[in-house]
DNA sequence: TCAAAAGTGTTGTCGATACACCCATGG
DNA sequence: CCATGGGTGTATCGACAACACTTTTGA
């Protein structure tokens, strides 16, 4: 009656190594890419599952807690090895830890990352494979409705902070901006009206560049790193 | 190089049970309670420990997670039993994990909760103390770094969510509920624009009872239940 | 010179704030 | 009748959406 957080309690303690609960991290990547149409969609990386359970199935990426490294730090590692992957962007979403999701008990703690196309490893890593995020297939374990989860946290979040260019490289026109809202969003926005938004909010620094193309040349914004490090609470993903 | 989330990994995998990664679950719960100058204060129930590592100083309350339960219900169930506690609004807040956190590796799934002063029991459970939530000693482990990102969390979720009523007994004058937001948020509130500000919501039912007082009788309302079911995503606690 | 995208100006609406004011009750 | 908190009315401000308009380029 008087136990306390993190005390051990032998009733509840595994008392044979195989009941024990493991602990796994994964990750929801997210950049994004031009579909046939030229217009940019959220796509993930998920890995092909060579073993049961669930072998032959789309797996997000992901693997064991090692016991001396942090969840953050198993997070970048297991991205790493999986995928070849290091995102700009990488937070934690959630802890999943029903008792079916897996044959063995398994909690599962996971991130989500934001990663510009100019991040991604140009050799092909065997098993893994990039999906529309709008139309995936059945997925191993729970991952679809991670899945889902994470798109609303991106969705949520674009709103709200300023983490689309995330997805973009070092200078991006106004219009690249907006086109990454647009297609997370999943509609149009006015052009005038988004350009004061983001110029009010401080976020972006001109530069004396522009971005030649077909027709009038698009002024190239950096992102100001100094601002929004406030927003997120005492919690930081440190690198 | 192909390994997927969640499929065995023999490296990494403990090889005895005294080396594997626990998980714990813990709850910052917060209700509010009359200082002796009658402001209302957001106050947090606290557990000495009984045993080390830290034994001694005051941690929050939680327990191992059961094989057998999910983080949910161990949330609940360790509430349960080290505080008596029910809580009407419980979230998952964050998974903390640091390699140094505790002297054995364990990762704290943490929630946090709102509790309602007529849910309390009477009944004072052994080595449970409340405490200001502004005015904590030193706890132990990273309890503190928690009860800090609580907190925020906390302050965050009422500006743009109306959980207030997490805190309030089922019927309450709106002079209450302001009194809520404003000891959560550390500032007044204009009566006048409050009152509009909820009404509008649409998340309050007036009834036709009054609080009568010393001066002129307030109406009192009850919580809408059916709002606010969509802006938490696809995942919701169930009870 | 024309199409199309870059970029600017103007207006209306809506919500939040500030604050003046009236209402109802206990003492 | 008066002090006090309950409750209403209203002017102002700023954020945002809608959209007309000008500018600059490649073809």
């Amino acid at each position: 009656m008087t136990q306390t957080s993190l005390s051990p309690a032998p009733s509840s303690a595994p008392t044979a190594p195989e009941e024990a609960t493991r602990v796994a991290v994964s990750t929801v990547i997210f950049t994004l890419r031009r579909d046939p149409l030229d217009d940019q969609t959220v796509v993930l990386p998920l890995v092909r599952r060579t073993r049961d359970p669930h072998e032959g199935l789309w797996a997000l990426p992901g693997g064991w807690l090692n016991p001396t490294e942090s969840l953050d730090a198993a997070a970048s590692r297991t991205l790493a090895e999986t995928t070849g992957i290091a995102p700009s962007y990488l937070e934690q979403l959630y802890a999943f830890g029903a008792v079916d999701r897996s044959p063995a008990r398994v909690v599962s703690i996971v991130y989500w990352a934001l990663v510009r196309p100019d991040e991604i490893p140009n050799d092909v890593v065997e098993n893994v494979s990039w999906f529309d995020a709008a139309e995936l297939p059945r997925l191993a374990f729970d991952h679809n409705e991670i899945v889902e989860y994470a798109l609303w946290r991106l969705r949520n979040k674009v709103g709200y902070s300023r983490i689309a260019h995330g997805l973009l490289a070092d200078a991006f026109t106004l219009a690249e901006l907006r086109e990454v809202y647009e297609s997370i969003l999943g509609r149009r926005l006015d052009p005038a009206n988004f350009r004061r938004q983001v110029e009010n909010s401080g976020t972006l620094i001109p530069t004396d560049r522009f971005r030649t193309g077909s027709h009038r040349p698009a002024r190239l914004y950096r992102y100001n790193q100094d601002v929004e490090l406030a927003d997120r609470g005492p919690l930081v993903v440190r690198h």
